[in-house]
DNA sequence: TTGTAAGCGTTATCAT
DNA sequence: ATGATAACGCTTACAA
């Protein structure tokens, strides 16, 4: 049974104009190196119009074989940052006439989600923050994958300035002379984390600051993480005067349950998240944060995709990393 | 040129376990009613599992007349509460082995998405608040169209309880002893909004509570139109002591506002706001608001639009829309 | 310059 | 129960 509305083809417009069918194809199918005569062209063209001629991108698809549709996965599309990410892999791939197919790994597992993706046979994939080494063997086999801040050992991949945001969170925590910091930040092996992590770590120790196992908090990436993690920090009787947040969701979640215990901030307690999503400015007071390029690390992603798509020899010859920016706004001061 | 990498096709799985590519088809092909014999079956099974089959869904479209694709427009992505109902509607989608293109129409005007979608040979398409009467004539012909939160007069269509939503609001600002009440929302005329807003007035003057007209503040529904608005409010001398905000960005911004302006929120000023994202409860104080079922929104549409595109006669028989509840939180507190 | 024909990977209708 | 065979809508040699 055909589809109840079959739409016009390139059968219709040949008949309408009185050519072959694939003359129209010639004709309608953007390719560059096709000779066909003015005239016929116009009628092909004035046909196509009459009727309302939409090509069938899966059938071209088909025949191409490309499905002109790109796979995108994140941890978690609700956090701003990996939705951002999406919307610049969508705007590009948009340009290049690419679809995208997002996916989050919350409820469903990576390895389920690019099974589906491959079965619909995507072009290539974008992986943020999804840990593309532990996945089964051959998930991402027979697949153009390009991977977003992580180490680009089996596949290419554009980074953000990971571990510059971690040292710039330090560094103007100290610089503010706070000496007691604490770290916010996930458990699991996402390489952009832990670069974070590590950047602020060593310009602690670079300054001469020891970190306390104590003070450093593990937990999901998330509001509610963040919420947990500052909990136990405040239950000590030893608190911190300063703490660096892996991203701003966690940092929305430690400022909330900060204020809630009655704490100034910043007078009593300074914070730092990392993202600078628009929820950071929302926050009262606004959050200071290490600004993450988002859209355009996912716009940079994306066009490196395309490229290797038409080309899979070809290496970005620029690994630099997208530069970060440290954001001062209301959660930070002089240490007491 | 074909594919890099061509996978495997039910040819190589035929020629594999030494059976016709048809008969490969009928046992893979999940057709409910195919009768094979179960030696053959079971040699085609371990064929294909041995080579790692996976069956090209866009192949399978196209002699289908089906793309097992579903379109989604909503006006900002970026606003969790659309988000959500994206997401409601990719996880029925899924299930039915059905994949969502979700687009937004901020940059890219709806008329543009429907047409790449079109291209794409979406078999249906769920709408929200991208009002879909205003929309090129052809625009949504020859595919299935469901509206979320739209006056189902040309579409089917699933709603929530708007005015229902703005009533709550109202009585719960009026039962708090307001008098002086305002609202913020968009002009546009998306009909869920409007509905909000209509529930919300129509119960002010149940209560013999006449609006003013300069405590109506237009703004986009956005976080920044939020602050905006609030400002304006605040700017006049006479100040309402109640603020219904038409969803939760509106709130937050407005909040925001209010704080930074040094009110007491909610000693000087009570704000509701609309939706329940996650966001309310991270603002200090936690925000008051109407929660709205995002998800199971999507989902009811999608399940609706599924069950069209099996029977496009189908129309559902309870228009009953998703009940909506008031969350009370700390925004706000009795009339001074 | 244009038309004919093969084929992309699948489903589905026939014979066998 | 299984195998030819003809689509699906398109692109692309190759022939005319």
């Amino acid at each position: 049974m055909p589809s109840p509305i079959r739409s016009i083809t390139t059968h219709d417009v040949a008949r309408h104009a009185g050519v072959s069918q694939a003359t129209v194809s010639l004709v309608l199918g953007g390719n560059p190196r096709a000779r066909v005569a003015a005239a016929t062209r116009e009628r092909v063209l004035r046909s196509a119009e009459a009727l309302g001629y939409r090509p069938n991108i899966l059938a071209r698809g088909l025949v191409r074989g490309r499905s002109y549709a790109l796979g995108v996965l994140v941890p978690d599309l609700s956090n701003p940052f990996y939705l951002d990410v999406v919307t610049g892999v969508q705007r590009v791939a948009a340009e290049a006439g690419y679809v995208v197919l997002p996916g989050d790994t919350r409820e469903v597992p990576a390895a389920r989600h690019l099974e589906a993706l491959r079965a619909r046979q995507v072009d290539g994939l974008v992986l943020d923050g999804v840990g593309a080494a532990s996945l089964p063997p051959d998930a991402l086999s027979g697949t153009e994958v390009v991977l977003v801040d992580e180490p680009p050992e089996r596949w290419p991949g554009v980074a953000s300035g990971a571990l510059e945001a971690g040292r710039l969170a330090a560094e103007h925590l100290l610089g503010l002379g706070h000496r007691r910091l604490a770290f916010i930040g996930p458990a699991s092996d996402v390489h952009g984390f832990r670069m974070r992590e590590r950047g602020f770590f060593r310009a602690l120790r670079d300054a001469g600051v020891e970190p306390r196992s104590e003070w450093v908090r593990r937990t999901p990436p998330t509001i509610a993480g963040g919420q947990r993690a500052m909990r136990t920090l405040l239950a000590s009787h030893d608190r911190p005067s300063g703490v660096f947040c892996a991203n701003d969701l966690l940092a929305a979640g430690a400022l909330k349950t900060a204020l809630t215990a009655g704490l100034a901030v910043p007078g009593e307690l300074s914070l730092v998240g990392c993202d600078d999503v628009e929820l950071a400015r929302v926050l009262t007071p606004e959050l200071t944060t290490v600004a993450i390029p988002a859209r355009e690390l996912g716009a940079r992603a994306a066009r490196l995709l395309l490229r290797r798509l038409d080309d899979p020899a070809y290496a970005p010859r620029s690994d630099r990393p997208l530069p970060v920016k440290l954001v001062v706004r209301g959660t930070t001061g002089a240490a007491g």
